[in-house]
DNA sequence: TATGAATGAGTTTTCATTCAT
DNA sequence: AATGAATGAAAACTCATTCAT
């Protein structure tokens, strides 16, 4: 792993490298944020490889956090840009969970960016990763607004709110190992139902409300 | 300020001098908690008198949180309390973000909590305070059921994602002071709407949502 | 070493204990400053323990450093407060060199001064000693001038370019082990003459050219 | 600036600039010494590169201690080498002064070389570089020594002593912005006399005792 | 009860140097 | 000769918590 990264695409491919072991190890205790020194072990470099990639630690899970939001606009914006259909909403609820499902750390890390993350992480590259995230937000945002028949800015309306809904359920109901133990009494039922099932109910009311004419 | 508190009465009095100390402080700057020693010295208590009143620095603000979980429910309750009338609703939105104005401290420490708070906290303690959340929570959301005429469980629903909704959207637009100046470009108006006016607008699309038959 | 320290008195001993600990440190390797473990291990107390104590390593060297002129500044101050006589000069070399002779370190942490102990060093905590400094100066060069019947002024003249040869000449003539090997060559001889005997010769044509009338 | 340089004349050239732009770094913020990295960008030139004209960084700033201290003995020579006259002290002690005022980073890097440069320094560099030094040293006191018509030796005691008196006194005198404010109080003037025209009084005491019979 | 002295774990980042290309 | 990617050692400091007084 220590073959030199020369010309760009290596480059790339070692700070995907990187990025990989830090998403594998949030992913193995998604409680607290890796230290550098595991990340590059886990990637097979020196540390100070590492900052020849990221010029902080928050900016590794910064580029990170990017990805998943990236990737979760792709599902949705994939799900919009399929043939215009009436079961489009139940399309991208289902797509929606789904990516979701898939990354179960994607929240946590969200989670722990609001505290963590944005200190200490350079305002050019806060800025560049913010544009980005804008740009897939605005793109999406447009082809709902087309495809629903929605006037403009309620494309970006119904994915932030959509997004807040999400987030904001799943830092009620992801509760930690210990505290899961505690909430096992069946007292706490009420507050401690299934996030999958929680967020859909929920996103099912809030867009039907969204829509209604 | 070294006067013993012997009585439960005194000690309560105290406890609360130490959360309300907590309070100051994390008011003025609420980007951080504040430790151990400084609330110490905002109380006029040494640090080790903290620790008779408080198991962990995370109990402290966990107390604190609750505290404010306690006066948003009860702000609720209050409106639903109310002689029923058609305008409940609005009512119910002005007191509600009225609360969360005057508690602007309330959403940061509770975006905190998920990372830092929980850990480290006795569970006894935790479910004690869990538990006090479930009984507010519970009144509420029967209250509210009665007033509007819903079948069980509706009440909680409603309550939980409402505040689901407020976090989320507080997370997403409250910027540090640094995010805040570089997101002033007019390139990033999208998605810095005030969020006061964002909550109100969401929220009324999720009750309507919510509410419809 | 774990008593705890709990009047003034006790705390300025252990304040001094640390400071011992430094200076058996630096003299046993005078080529770099011991890092704060070491000390703290040297002195039998935790690292935070020493932070108790002092803000900052530099404050620990400088503290030191400050010592040492102190004790300079006395030797100094109790050659010229005997009796007048007329070998006064003789007796004032032989009581400087003595002093440098019993603190070969001295000079060493001197010539690090300049580079690195000034720098993060709180500005209360610096005025501080270079207060204490300039008072320890002052009442000798008083003294100096009373005894030698000098002219205002012409004591701190003499005190601070007595000092400035010293540090002058032995940071000429210092060299580490490898260099005094390397120097060892007879080619050499020139510029590796005896510290002190270099010192007595420089020092005396000084004087004699100051106090000449 | 990458243009191969095959013949020794143009590896001197660029072991110059090399040189050349550590010292322009070095002038520009001669409270530490800039890094290797920066050297290279200064020059034009890759990392790599500056370590196939230098061992190591050390070498870099000795080698650059060691052209100021060439380019001191050379105007200290001149002035001796002109025909012999009355002034020739004065106009001595002139043209010290002004080459230090005309390089004020010299002391700065000399009085760093102390504790930084000779570790981590080649011996076989060392002492060439040592040699060179001794040499302009032997002939600019041999040449002192023959206009002022004194024994052999003399020469290089006034050279080394004239010197140590100038790095002790700039030692004592120069200090970092934060003290200079800080010792701007009227209280330190003692201590804060003008470089220049306290290094002129005490090399005139110092020559006087000196060249007395 | 109250105090505050003592503890010590825990981590980022820099930068001189090497060496594959 | 030139490059620049990779290396990895090294250390100050904070602060929650404990416990002797």
């Amino acid at each position: 792993m220590c073959a030199r990264a020369i010309d760009s695409e290596d480059k790339a491919a070692r700070r995907a490298e990187i990025l990989s072991a830090a998403r594998r190890l949030f992913l193995h205790d998604s409680r607290q944020l890796p230290s550098v020194a595991q990340i590059a072990t886990e990637a097979g470099l020196a540390k100070g490889t590492v900052y020849l990639y990221f010029q902080t630690k928050e900016e590794i899970f910064f580029a990170l956090l990017n990805e998943y939001f990236a990737g979760l606009l792709q599902a949705v914006h994939a799900v919009f840009e399929a043939p215009a259909s009436d079961d489009v909403l139940t399309r991208f609820m289902t797509r929606y969970l789904a990516y979701l499902d898939a990354c179960p750390e994607l929240l946590r890390l969200d989670a722990m960016a609001y505290s963590v993350l944005e200190r200490n992480l350079d305002d050019v590259i806060l800025r560049a990763f913010k544009l980005e995230l804008l740009q897939g937000l605005t793109a999406t945002a447009a082809l709902i607004e087309d495809r629903l028949g929605l006037s403009a800015g309620r494309g970006l309306n119904l994915l932030m709110r959509t997004y807040a809904l999400t987030r904001g359920l799943w830092q009620s109901l992801d509760y930690p190992p210990n505290l899961k133990l505690l909430l096992a009494d069946p007292v706490f039922a009420p507050i401690r139902p299934d996030f999958r099932s929680e967020l859909g109910a929920a996103l099912s009311e809030y867009w039907r409300g969204a829509l209604e004419s």
